[in-house]
Formats: C-alpha cells, sequence, structure tokens
RNA sequence: UCUAUGUCU
C-alpha cells in the first residue's frame, strides 16, 4: 500500500485527481486494502484539485470502510474548503473535529487564518489567531508568515514587522518563505529601500538565498523601477552560482 | 507513505 499512497500523493501536484482515483480503484482491484494514508492522501488531492466535495465523500468512504478521520484527514478537508472560500464550512469541521475529541493544531488554525486572510475577512482572521492563543496552541513560522502576508496585503507595514519581530521572540527562525514574502510586499508598494531593508538584514541573519529568494529580489526592485539594484541583483545570483529560469 | 504559510506560478 506504501508504493500506492506514493503515488497518489504524487498527484497532489498537477490536480491529478481523475490519475489518482484511478490509481485508487487500481490498488482496490489487485487486491491491496487502503489503509488511513490511502484515504488521507486522495483526499488532499481532491482538495488541491477544488473539489471539496468530493474531498468530503472520500471521508464518508473512508468511514464507512472503519477508519475514523484523522488531525491530518481533518486538516486536509479544512484547507480544501477554506482553500475554496467556504469558511463557514471550514469552521464547521474544525468544532466537528473538536466534538470528536481531536484538538485543532497548528496547522487547523494556520489554515484557517490564511483563509480568512485571502477572504479579505481580517477580524475573523484575527478572532482565529486569538482562538489559538487561547488554545495554548502556540504559533510557528508558517502562522508568522500567514499573519506577515495578512498585514503586507493591507499595507500595514508597521504592523508586518512587529511580526516579524516576534518571530525571534517566540525562538523560530525566519525561513524563505517569510524573507520572500517581505521582499514581495515591499516590492509590491514600490518601498525600494525597505526592499534593501531586509536585504541587508536577510544577510546578517545568514540566510542563503536561492533561485526563488533571487527571483523575488529582482521582481521586487522592477516594481520600485530600480533598474539598476535588480541588474545587481542579478549579477549576485550569477556570482553565487545559481541558476536563472 | 498523508495535512498548513511565500515569490507572477
Amino acid at each position: 500500500a506504501y508504493t500506492y499512497n506514493t503515488i497518489i500523493s504524487c498527484c497532489r501536484r498537477g490536480s491529478l485527481y481523475e490519475e489518482a482515483k484511478s490509481i485508487f480503484e487500481e490498488m482496490k482491484l489487485a487486491g491491496y486494502v487502503p489503509d488511513k494514508v490511502t484515504y488521507n492522501a486522495l483526499l488532499d488531492v481532491y482538495g488541491k484539485s477544488r473539489r471539496p466535495k468530493e474531498a468530503m465523500e472520500v471521508l464518508m468512504e473512508m468511514e464507512a470502510n472503519g477508519f475514523s478521520p484523522s488531525i491530518v484527514t481533518y486538516n486536509s478537508l479544512i484547507s480544501a474548503y477554506a482553500r475554496d472560500g467556504l469558511l463557514e464550512e471550514a469552521i464547521r469541521l474544525k468544532d466537528q473535529m473538536l466534538e470528536r475529541g481531536i484538538k485543532p493544531d497548528v496547522f487547523t488554525y494556520t489554515t484557517l487564518l490564511s483563509g480568512y486572510e485571502k477572504a479579505g475577512k481580517d477580524e475573523s482572521a484575527m478572532r482565529v489567531f486569538e482562538e489559538m492563543r487561547d488554545a495554548g496552541c502556540k504559533p510557528n513560522i508558517c502562522t508568522f508568515n500567514a499573519l506577515i502576508k495578512m498585514y503586507g496585503n493591507r499595507g500595514k507595514f508597521t504592523e508586518m514587522m512587529k511580526i516579524f519581530d516576534d518571530i525571534k521572540e517566540c525562538g523560530c527562525t525566519a525561513d524563505v518563505v517569510t524573507w520572500n514574502t517581505l521582499l514581495a510586499v515591499f516590492g509590491q508598494n514600490g518601498m525600494d529601500s525597505e526592499v534593501y531593508g531586509v536585504f541587508k538584514e536577510m544577510r546578517r541573519s545568514g540566510f542563503v538565498a536561492e533561485r526563488d529568494t533571487f527571483n523575488t529580489l529582482i521582481s521586487a526592485y522592477s516594481r520600485c523601477g530600480s533598474f539598476d539594484q535588480a541588474m545587481a541583483m542579478y549579477k549576485s545570483m550569477l556570482d553565487a552560482g545559481v541558476a536563472p529560469d
């Protein structure tokens, strides 16, 4: 079943839900019994293919076959609904998991937070963040990155940088997503000196930029109309031995 | 072997 599970989860990229479904059927025909991971993987493929209804059907089939949903099942399903903007349904699932004795974790809350952010519902997003703290669930770097994105999209740069400072206070470390998000936000707003500030801070922290980050830097400076800086980043990229794409 | 955050993707 490991083999089939791996192939099915491979279908997430590319939204290959029909392929995943046929591997799933083939697996059963070959006499293998789907396990928890098989169902979770298939459910996730449907979610990533933006087919929350079918993801829900996988949950039902899973239960009909005697497997109780795990926290992974719920988080994946919540992500499927949130991705489609179905936040009320996502919240209902979070409540349902609690009723069934599964405590929402940092994945659950970060998914909901980001879902509300994408829907433009900042108040609700902040409520999720508070609920998370009240529940004693510690935010991790992904949570902070989602908050940075939220404040960045709203032009609340002071708040955004406050979250950036919180990262260290909470014993987390800024990662590639953090740096790319900050650079992109300042780039989108034409704030070239802030882009430079983030760039300096990034180097100071010892972060080694890879292709994504160089691309983000070049894009950020381009949006600021800073052609020379963009070219300088392109040169740094080549000097660092990173291949452009 | 399965779940959350970013860069135009």
